[in-house]
DNA sequence: AGCCCTCGTATGAACGATAAAATCGTGGCT
DNA sequence: AGCCACGATTTTATCGTTCATACGAGGGCT
């Protein structure tokens, strides 16, 4: 929050390949403060004061250091800023191993946004791997004690998962992405709404003229899924759909395979859906198989929407609900940032109430949902609807 | 490389969330070598020898060492070890963004494996973003130049990639996944042996009793892709199935519909393929629609094999090389510590020469090229051929 | 003129840890 | 008995930076 890192600029716009004549040979960190002191015939300190309290020092005296500095290609030493500071600028983040399919396709954005969003206030992500979540709680906690990180970004949260309350007895600020079951006043979170993704869906489709819309959904038990189910199922009543009419809605595992064989099954009934809503793109996909497995042409005869706007979504036309993962990773860092410069601030300790955001997903619209006037290339075009 | 961190153990055994009734209550490192000194009536040397030469202290001291650091939770500081040590015990690695299909696929593959293998000797990994080879060049030097890594690693390495070069020239201890068209001596790289793949696909085939064996692939200029394309050309050419006949490939951008429309026009040429080799999972599953929309059995009829065993290829029961990403993290990390130790080591500078390593990609058979024995449920059962 | 205040710069200490050297007691050897 | 070697521990110095304070010069004020 304090300084903004834009642009690395190395030795003062002077290209890194040129190098000054071996200047900064091999040892990391060679060239000091004092260094640039002797040089500039100034004090450390005052070298200090030109990096971080420039008004203090005189208009003549800042120019010669920053000359001295440039000439030196000096960069203060991250270690020794934060053991001073006694805050590494370091957030931490679990990476998960890509078993779980649906998790796998947002954390590489996910990490990015949060990466982003950190270099733009000078922190960086620090990655660590863990077998489960008691192990993942057990490094988060070490790798505050020992002053690696400032803090902890969670993510992949399950409804009854440990971590938040394993951290905070542990007192390690963190922000989460997505929350639990209950207690969710006690700790910072930010989800998507996904309720709102699959109503926003049901919405579009019914302003294209479907009424018999079905829902292809995960087991119940998932947060996730059951909150993009219940989004199903409220828009659906709004829209005064569900009234005596059979519930067209289906659950199964997440595979494209699982999502072809719901697709037939939903179809196969009496007065079939001419519209589906799935909760992944995973499944959408499979649905789509079935629909030209049929002779059917999606969007034109029957609708499919999915859900997480994968790059296979985006190749294959299928529309599908976006999440806003950037604003989520801007969000939690700056939330985490803020947790740990309270931390650290007076200690007066005030506690810091918690932020709690729920985010609203945006429609992202293909062919597989093609408006009335026609087909859209895939991928070319796309329009958007902010919910 | 030195010791090894096994296991977290916060508090020696003692569960996180029970806690040391506050002991340890919000700020980053409260408590310090110097409490653990004074509890256990030692000086902060003392201490420091138990955790990193324990054979210097006596068994007697040790145990009530050992003691005091568990009663007060001690761990130490990585701040100031790495100062000390001018060792920041971290690796940094730009995360790219997900715009390129091919690439994000293997991504958080490729950042876990490097987590892991890092952690299992201490080392964590850094994340960082830049927005192109150029930026991230500047990015490494400062990082480096800072302290705040002691190496890097760089990924997604173009022909005429600039970063190696850069890195070189700025003096940062580098290794690559991946490698460039020339220069390959002067740097540490591991790379996947694209070309081995797609011949092991065509091996398989062949060996199932294909003789007309497609390729679809990407446009010429990629390493990559030409990579695999070449691979196909000398397998085919090794079995004599190139003579007389003309050649079953074609190019198109790396989508679906890219994939489902190159499969249409293999198949309509006069003496059509039985089986395809796709570049990529995505032009493999853009085959396969081709394939069902003409009623024929993936792997009964025809046969399609795809490269990267993305979590689609499992979903779809398509047959995928599989590249060694896990073994590519522990090998690159393993050599950018390697080289980070030497540049520290003894001034004699014996500048280590580079690694060059290739490996050797595992072909995943599924469904889509069934073994003569009948269909395999996909995603069930998988054998693998190790080459 | 003397005082105080401000501005610019310099000095000492500290952040938490470890390498190297110094200290202290103990025992073996001649 | 005296010397030296040795094991166990403490002391000192250091990594590179920043905080708190001290210092000196200059100017406005009474």
């Amino acid at each position: 929050m304090n300084d903004k890192i834009v642009a690395p600029s190395v030795g003062e716009g002077e290209n890194v390949t040129a190098g000054f004549r071996d200047a900064h040979p091999s040892p990391a960190q060679s060239v000091t403060i004092s260094d640039v002191a002797e040089a500039a015939g100034v004090s450390r300190q005052t070298v200090s004061n030109v990096l971080n309290a420039p008004d203090r020092v005189r208009a003549e005296t800042r120019e010669r250091v920053t000359r001295a500095i440039a000439d030196l290609g000096y960069h203060p030493n991250h270690m020794a800023r934060s053991l001073r500071a006694s805050s590494p600028r370091m957030i931490g983040c679990r990476i998960l191993p890509v078993h779980a399919e649906t998790v796998a396709a947002i954390q590489d954005r996910f990490l990015h946004a949060l990466a982003e969003a950190g270099q733009e206030c000078g922190h960086h992500v620090l990655l660590f791997t863990a077998a489960d979540a008691a192990a993942e709680s057990e490094w988060c906690t070490v790798l505050w004690r020992t002053g690696a990180v400032s803090g902890v970004v969670l993510y992949d949260i399950t409804p009854d998962d440990p971590r938040p309350e394993r951290l905070t007895a542990a007192g390690v600020p963190f922000t989460a992405f997505g929350r639990t079951a209950a207690d969710t006043e006690r700790y910072s979170w930010a989800d998507v709404d996904n309720a709102a993704g699959t109503a926003s869906a049901v919405d579009h489709l019914v302003a294209a003229g479907h009424r018999r819309i079905g829902f292809l959904g995960w087991p119940e038990g998932s947060s996730v899924g059951d909150a993009r189910a219940h989004g199903w199922l409220m828009a659906m009543d709004r829209h005064g759909l569900l009234a005596g009419s059979h519930r067209l809605d289906i659950r199964g595992d997440d595979t494209t395979t699982s999502g072809t064989r719901l697709m037939k099954e939903l179809l196969d009934r009496p007065g079939p859906p001419t519209a589906v809503v799935a909760a992944t793109d995973t499944l959408a996909v499979g649905a789509l198989h079935t629909v030209r497995d049929r002779g059917l042409e999606p969007g034109r005869d029957v609708a499919v929407v999915g859900f997480d706007d994968s790059p296979a979504a985006a190749a294959l036309g299928l529309s599908s609900v976006r999440q806003p993962i950037e604003e989520v990773g801007r969000l939690v860092m700056a939330e985490v940032l803020r947790l740990t410069d309270r931390t650290l601030g007076p200690n007066g300790e005030p506690p810091a109430e918690p932020l709690h955001r729920l985010l609203a997903p945006e429609l992202v619209v293909r062919a597989s949902s093609a408006p009335p006037q026609g087909l859209i290339p895939a991928g070319v075009e796309a329009r958007s609807l902010s919910r």
